[in-house]
DNA sequence: TCCAGTCCGGACAGTAAGTCCAAGTGAGGT
DNA sequence: ACCTCACTTGGACTTACTGTCCGGACTGGA
């Protein structure tokens, strides 16, 4: 992964590590470059995104803004490489023991993946999904009343002249649309029949008898 | 920004302007900690995200799997924070002008911005939900395990750590599917929340009173 | 009238739904 | 390291609902 011009450059060993663990971290979306900021030379570089290697000159202007007598660090500001890429950058000015500057780290991240991410997302996200979110039946009470209603008219005789069988049938009808898992569903359905209670609760337990004996 | 023990420590001098750097370019989103790794003790921190400051001791394992002799850089590896963020760390030993070890920096990542985005892109991508829409949602435990999942990928956490306001959102939606009609829903809800009945209940009251305050 | 079949309402037991509280837990502050 | 506060939790408890049972009442037919 690292190239340097000369690994025995007592600046390229000092700083290999740094950089070397800031380019794994950023993976394949940043290149670390170490400069000499005095010969206007590269160094060292780390996942190079162009063609740069050790011992070209620097280049795209990441020396000209620096000024060690007044900061170190530079950044994040952004560039633009030839292909498009936007690049947000910073640079510090590394010293020895002396206090002397004796190099230049420049991280370069390739912000267009998240660029394009964020615009993804941006896109899916304001026109905003009007929740297909299709709810249950809220009001089953109205489904007891419907399939009671048309078993009533296709009977042709009103619930209070509906005998045994039919019970059991609209019962079944009931049963299959699932509304009994609701709660306080048999005193409704009770009420809709014109039944009592015990009696829907005695119609269901032969239902369930036969059901399991078949 | 920086927060050291005593920047008249030559270390921290010397190696100050490249952790600032890679502090300013990553955001809010990574720190960058100078440790002595010889008194396992923090030198210096920039964007603090747990409580460390200089001076105290290393924890979180940073400088456990270091050797010296043997490499300078390691990782990307994954560490957990206790609030659940997961980070991707990098670390390098840095060396002084005579080869000796003398810091060792570790650049800690935060990822849950990314995962969040990630997670979101997927939930777009995939094939959402294949949603079988019946009249009657017959099983409706299957329909509890669905909103609840859309909703911790879209949120990018697992369920155990979704926090109360999470749990509060997630309960309205289930409330507004018509869930708690149903027998049985808060036992089933509480287990796919990993939370307890009585939670549920509290939780349940509360989006009532608010719900009929407003 | 009597019988058979059914339904009703109410009593009752069992199970689930809610409420309440003391104790435990964990994050944040000092 | 300790405290505080907010929250969660399991369990006890109350209330509501579910399901069963039974005596009495109604109905239609013999």
């Amino acid at each position: 992964m690292e190239i340097s011009e000369d690994s025995a450059d007592p600046r390229v060993r000092m700083w290999s590590p740094a950089c070397q663990a800031v380019a794994l971290l950023l993976g394949p979306y940043a290149e670390v470059v170490l400069h000499d900021a005095a010969r206007d030379r590269v160094l060292a570089i780390w996942n190079p995104m162009t063609r740069r290697g050790p011992g070209d000159p620097s280049l795209l202007g990441e020396l000209d803004r620096l000024d060690p007598s007044a900061r170190d660090v530079y950044g994040p500001y952004e560039k633009l490489l030839a292909d498009g890429r936007r690049l947000s950058s910073v640079s510090a000015v590394l010293r020895d023991e002396e206090g002397q500057p004796s190099a230049v780290m420049c991280v370069n991240l390739d912000r267009t993946p998240m660029d394009r991410a964020a615009a993804l997302l941006a896109g899916f996200a304001a026109p905003s999904t009007p929740r297909p979110e299709a709810l249950f039946e809220q009001d089953w009470t109205e489904r007891v009343h419907q399939i009671i209603g048309s078993f009533v008219r296709a009977r042709g005789r009103p619930v209070e002249r509906l005998g045994r069988e039919d019970r059991l049938t609209v019962l079944t009808e009931l049963d299959r649309a699932g509304v009994f898992a609701f709660r306080r569903a048999v005193p409704v359905v009770a009420g809709a029949l014109k039944a009592s209670r015990s009696t829907v609760y005695a119609l269901l337990a032969e239902l369930k008898a036969q059901g399991n004996a078949s």
